[in-house]
Parts: structure tokens; C-alpha cells; sequence
DNA sequence: AACTGTTATGTTATAATATAACAGTTGGAG
DNA sequence: CTCCAACTGTTATATTATAACATAACAGTT
């Protein structure tokens, strides 16, 4: 399917995850630590009430059943430390891949399949140096950038072609 | 306060939305008509419960009080010509100011100011093409690009250095 | 004029996404 | 040990968007 070790993946996401909690004086708590597991747990994007739902299904130890502020501070702490990234066009999350020393160095290039939900993430060199300029030509000062691809993976294109049916959505992917 | 005329520039964009809609076979209906004036009576992305209110009270003659669904069938399709665009990290709206012709030859680039909402609208020309050649290497196909830039506009740099106020948020825009 | 297909609108209800507000708890720094 | 700040729990509600079905308007046909 994928050309990379998946267990791999999430293992060096964790620990660099706890790093950059420690190194920005935070702390990775047990529930901070679940959300990103579940966006780790693939490279789809997942919407906040899909994630509530799988924490509500595997509670944490000693606790009640999280609501949905439970996972929007823990997707609000996860942004602002740049482990995560928002889908803006499909309100959803997926978890950063970008080797992390230089993760608030590059503005992220999303490309999300419409079918599958999968995301691919790029770092924008070259590309997000002409918007800062342009930026410029009018005295605009950015703050943050979006860019955002939406359309089909490699994958799901060859599934259609062989199969005319649509790829997983099983897992309550918002499409 | 902005350097173009803006009853030309309604009056431009209001008959290039005529010929848009009659070249591809569709009515620009009063309603339709009425969300698009109120999107381009200036150039801040406005949200769809604020075009609701303005609608609602100024109700088009022989109508009843417009509900939601009425706004959003709108704006689908005034998104579908292309003579609207929506800020996905914004949930609102804006007028198309780009010149009509390539309308659908570009990527659109949106600067939006986070203290005054004006939209600041560019075609991204060589920028995007940067995208598709990224795209084409991991075989993604690319159906539609976002592009957004939040930051600061000129004119509320100013205002925040002269007079450390937030500038105008009077008329319901979400920042 | 009556029939029919199509597009557009009206209406009610509800889904999906996100946050406000306040109370309680905990775990270190001093 | 105590106090403070950070974290969590809980309830309610705000905000954004759509489903579902009924009705109306219009165009073409007979």
C-alpha cells in the first residue's frame, strides 16, 4: 500500500512529539497523547466528533467520558506546538510528518484525497517565498499561510480504474 | 481609504455576472442577485448567518423572511460560476473581483485581513504551477487549490500603530 | 387551457462543528 | 504545606451547514 514503515512512523512522530512538549515547556498529558495517537494511527484526516467518538470508546483509565471541549483543547494544544495541522477546507486533522526540527520553518502544502481522506504533506521552499512577496508589493504582513490541494491519491485513481467503486470510507472520513 | 472605485467595480462585476450566468445557461434569480450585491458591496469575506441578516431585513418584495437554506443554495451557486469564492479558513465569503475571462484559468490567492476581513484577491499565476508539478510526482491528481494568506493589510497596520485599536468589526465579520 | 418536466424556492427540522462559562482537581514552585 | 497555574470535567449553547419534503414558477408541448 504504503512505501513506509507505518510503526516506524508513528514511533519517531511520539518521541519527537514528547521533545518538543518538553523543549516548549508543556506537558504531553495522557489525553493530549491519545488525540495524537489517533491521528498518528494513519495519514488520514479525521474530524473532531470522529475522534470524540473513539476516545469515548476507549476511555482513559479513571476517567469519564470525554466531551467535545476535552478534544478541542487537545487538538488546540497540538496545533499551537505544530504537531498537527488543520484541514481548513474539511475541517478535520491529521498529524505532522514533517521531520520536526524545522516543523515552524516551512509552511505546510496539504494534499488531501477526496476519496480516502488520505493527506500527503510537502513543505513549501520555494513556493511560499513568491506569496511573502507578493505579500509585500501591497504591504501585507502574513501571519499564516493555508495551502491546501484537494483531489485524488495515486491509489484510489487505480482503484477506480480497476474497480469503479469508491475507496474506504468506513471510517468516517467527511468526503 | 482604497485606491479603485468601487461603484465601477460593482457595476463591472455585476454585468460580467449576467453574462457568466447566461453563457452557462443559468438565471442570476433576485435572490442570487441580492447575495451577490452584498458580497460585493465591499471587499470583506462575510459569513452566511450575516448575509442571512441582511437579508432579512431587507426582504425582497413578495417574499417571505429568507431562511438558511436560501442563503447557502445561493452561494453554491454563485461559487459554482466562480463569481464567488469562499474563505475555507474563515467559513465566509467573497466577491470574485478577478477579471471575468480567466475566470477558471486560475488558482486564486487570498490575503485576508485578520482585524478589518478585506479581501485582497490575486490570481496565482506561475505559483501554482509549482503545485501541479509536486503534485504530478507522487501521482496526485489536483481538482482544487486553496490558497489562503491571513495576516495584517496595510491600512490596519497603520491604524494599529496610530492608535492601538482594532479596526472596524462592526458589521459581524468573524475573525 | 391542461399536462409534464425542470429549476427554483419555501419550510421545518436537524446535523456537524466549535466554544463559553464555570466548577473542580492536581501537581509543582516557593 | 500552601498557593497558583495548568489541566480537566461538565453543562449549555453558539455557529455553520444540510436533509427532507412541499410548493411554486416557468418552459415546452399538445
Amino acid at each position: 500500500m504504503d512505501s513506509h514503515n507505518h510503526n516506524q512512523c508513528i514511533t519517531k512522530c511520539l518521541q519527537d512529539a514528547h521533545h518538543i512538549a518538553v523543549q516548549a515547556g508543556k506537558k504531553l498529558t495522557p489525553q493530549r497523547l491519545q488525540v495524537l495517537q489517533i491521528l498518528l494511527n494513519d495519514h488520514r484526516a479525521v474530524g473532531a466528533y470522529d475522534i470524540l467518538a473513539i476516545m469515548q470508546r476507549k476511555p482513559l483509565e479513571d476517567r469519564t467520558k470525554p466531551q467535545p471541549p476535552t478534544v478541542y483543547r487537545a487538538l488546540e494544544f497540538l496545533l499551537e506546538l505544530g504537531l498537527i495541522h488543520k484541514v481548513e477546507s474539511q475541517n478535520s486533522y491529521y498529524a505532522c510528518t514533517i521531520d520536526k526540527p524545522e516543523n515552524r520553518q516551512h509552511v505546510a502544502q496539504a494534499f488531501i484525497c477526496n476519496l480516502c481522506g488520505i493527506v500527503e504533506e510537502k513543505a513549501a521552499l520555494a513556493g511560499a517565498q513568491g506569496l511573502y512577496k507578493k505579500a509585500d508589493g501591497f504591504g501585507f504582513k502574513i501571519d499564516r499561510v493555508i495551502m491546501e490541494c484537494r483531489g485524488t491519491c495515486a491509489v484510489c485513481q487505480t482503484e477506480q480504474r480497476q474497480t469503479g467503486q469508491r475507496a474506504n470510507t468506513a471510517t468516517g472520513v467527511n468526503i
